[in-house]
DNA sequence: GTCATTTATCATGC
DNA sequence: GCATGATAAATGAC
């Protein structure tokens, strides 16, 4: 039994799955909010992993992904990017 | 050497371009990923077992053989030493449960 | 040499 | 059927 459970953990790619509303909501926060360099040092990546309940290398994959993916299409991501910005200028008035 | 040029920079034109330097062009022309085939996987792999390091002389046989070029076993092995360390990593994360 | 990346591809979710 | 997360080639910093 722990070693079906150590041959899944080990083998993510099979067994993907979405990261929460939350947790996404965090990551999208930043990125968007760093859209000038998106790019988080070490500590920031620790410090989003735990706030998203997910590990750094996830943070890290979801970064990569999103920065390369955002940059293929932007015009697709144009109101993801405008939802966040606002979001992010509600929250420095406040 | 056939090589491709990362033709649409359609971010360098966009109105977020200016707020997002790092997506402006990528510079340099890239060799497009090829994946190896099962053979020449399950070859790299025996090698690796037998050493994680390989020397010149390996180096140049394996790449004769599978239909590889030098640089491209070399950077085999440096990514595949770097995916034992992620394994091992995450195998030692979960012995911690 | 390591290692954080970029990019394409893979495998899955829905 | 694409969106999404993880992995496989390839590059570059150091």
């Amino acid at each position: 039994a722990v070693m079906i459970l150590r041959s899944r953990f080990l083998d993510a790619r099979r067994k993907r799955r979405n990261f929460s509303k939350q947790a996404t909501e965090i990551l999208n926060e930043y990125f968007y909010s760093h859209l000038s360099n998106p790019y988080p040092s070490e500590e920031a990546k620790e410090e989003l992993a735990k706030k998203c309940s997910i590990t750094v290398s996830q943070v890290s994959n979801w970064f990569g992904n999103k920065r390369i993916r955002y940059k293929k299409n932007i015009g697709k991501f144009q109101e993801e990017a405008n939802l966040y910005a606002a979001k992010t200028a509600v929250n420095a008035a406040h | 050497d056939p090589l491709q040029s990362p033709s649409s920079n359609t971010c360098s034109r966009t109105t977020y371009a200016e707020g997002a330097p790092w997506c402006s062009s990528q510079v340099r022309i890239r060799k497009k990923r090829k994946p190896y085939t099962k053979p020449q996987l399950a070859e790299l792999e025996n090698e690796f077992m037998m050493n994680e390091f390989i020397n010149r002389q390996k180096r140049k046989e394996l790449s004769n053989r599978l239909d590889l070029s030098d640089q491209q076993v070399k950077i085999w092995f440096q990514n595949r030493r770097m995916k034992k360390k992620r394994l091992m990593m995450r195998d030692q994360a979960f012995s911690a449960y």
